[in-house]
DNA sequence: GTCAATCTTACGGCAACCTTAAATTCGCCC
DNA sequence: GGGCGAATTTAAGGTTGCCGTAAGATTGAC
């Protein structure tokens, strides 16, 4: 998941217009993963097959109401919920959030709205868990600290790049061992394992420009010919 | 001031019931300091003598009308208040809000509710207990005195506006190491940060121009790509 | 020597970032 | 309230540099 904005958004109002309405805006925004539903039997059934990352739903649906949708998707799922609502009434308000809504929009309401507290929610929902501290270590003459991105070599200080740092800290994580290209191209990549082979190359010898004397006989960061790549910290 | 609840509040309504009902509900949540007043005269008199540091009124009083009252507090207090009402209208929400009402219930309403908002309304008001003193500090040939919010170089003094100097104080008290650009916002907006990545730039743009000799290349408040910001106060 | 694995370099796309200006909001004084 | 200047936000267009691709060179195993 690179972008928020990559979402996968539920819309569920039976009026076509405020369905469009919202689409449109959210489209317009960038957001282009949206499903619709008209009421909270088809609602159930997406949230069961695609799985959206959030849903907006309207509380009023000619099949159910939204309070009761919210508690059936809560058996098989905790994902975000974000309810319009006509009434201003606070039970509802409340009810609706003790559920486990995550906010709560009244009707009529701007589109610039809807959008600051559906972007509020995601990103407190999907907050990434960072990881409080990165290590820094020593490789001869060169110091890697990534925590701050950076290698420190006579005086010099190199910026590390994102994924630099990545293979860097997965390298490190695993020193003196061999670490498989895939292994290296999941941990920066993610899971879905294209032919990444030459990229990681390209990557790693950008990396040894940095922390290597010679690049092309590195003391480090050593090729192992058919398995991968190895870290040397040790003198 | 000790704690929370400890702080003097105000009730403002004619129907005893719900006055009774509001400061019987605060009394069992903790709350000591209750005063309550049954018309806007009475009121502000209280507010006057015994300056509560926040009142709940009703915008429905039998010798003025909440919006006038809050406006005669205006003159001589900054007190936080929130407002009680039966109309659900939104114009008198924005209204109520834009004359520094803090915040605004809708009748009837759970006790639980008043009290959420409540609590709300007084940590935002009366946390930041503001620091004493800011720091000042030293970059190259410029000071910067986030007490007095003024950058000096070369007998000049450039004033910092309040973001400015909120970024600056977070920069700082990470000097070294890099602030992520949510962390920033999170410091300067609150907790709801969204699309202020580009607001976000154009202060530390603006930023740059007070401190750096050249801003287009930045000695020390630099940016580190994909990650935020990093301010380098050693020479 | 041959072949496959790895290295090396250069280049272009694109997202992240910068920059500026105009629009809007805020805060203060009257 | 209304008006004014400052502060802040929005918007639009420009720039930069990370990253991925490809193509040719080199290395190591057999």
């Amino acid at each position: 998941m690179e972008h928020i904005k990559d979402r996968k958004i539920l819309i569920v109002d039976d009026e076509p217009d405020i369905r469009r309405m919202i689409e449109g805006f959210l489209r317009k925004e960038g957001f282009y993963r949206i499903y619709a539903a008209a009421d909270g039997g088809s609602a159930l059934s997406v949230c069961r097959a695609d799985k959206p990352d959030i849903a907006i739903m309207d509380v009023m649906l000619p099949d159910i109401d939204g309070f009761e949708l919210i508690t059936a998707i809560r058996q098989f799922s905790s994902m975000p919920v974000l309810f319009l609502s006509a009434r201003g009434e606070d039970e509802d308000r409340l009810l609706g959030l003790g559920l486990g809504a995550d906010d709560y929009v009244v009707k009529p309401f701007l589109p610039r709205e809807l959008m600051l507290r559906l972007m509020a929610v995601l990103k407190r929902v999907y907050a990434p868990a960072v990881p409080e501290s990165l290590p820094c270590f020593q490789l001869g003459e060169y110091k890697i600290d990534l925590e701050l991105a950076t290698v420190f070599h006579n005086e010099e200080e190199i910026a590390l790049t994102p994924k630099e740092r990545g293979l860097l800290l997965k390298l490190y994580e695993n020193q003196g061992r061999i670490v498989t290209s895939d292994a290296l191209c999941q941990a920066v990549w993610g899971d879905d394992a294209y032919s990444y082979e030459n990229t990681l190359m390209v990557h790693v010898r950008r990396i040894r420009a940095k922390i290597e004397q010679d690049p092309s006989r590195p003391k480090y960061l050593l090729t192992v010919r058919g398995l991968g790549y190895k870290l040397v910290v040790k003198e």
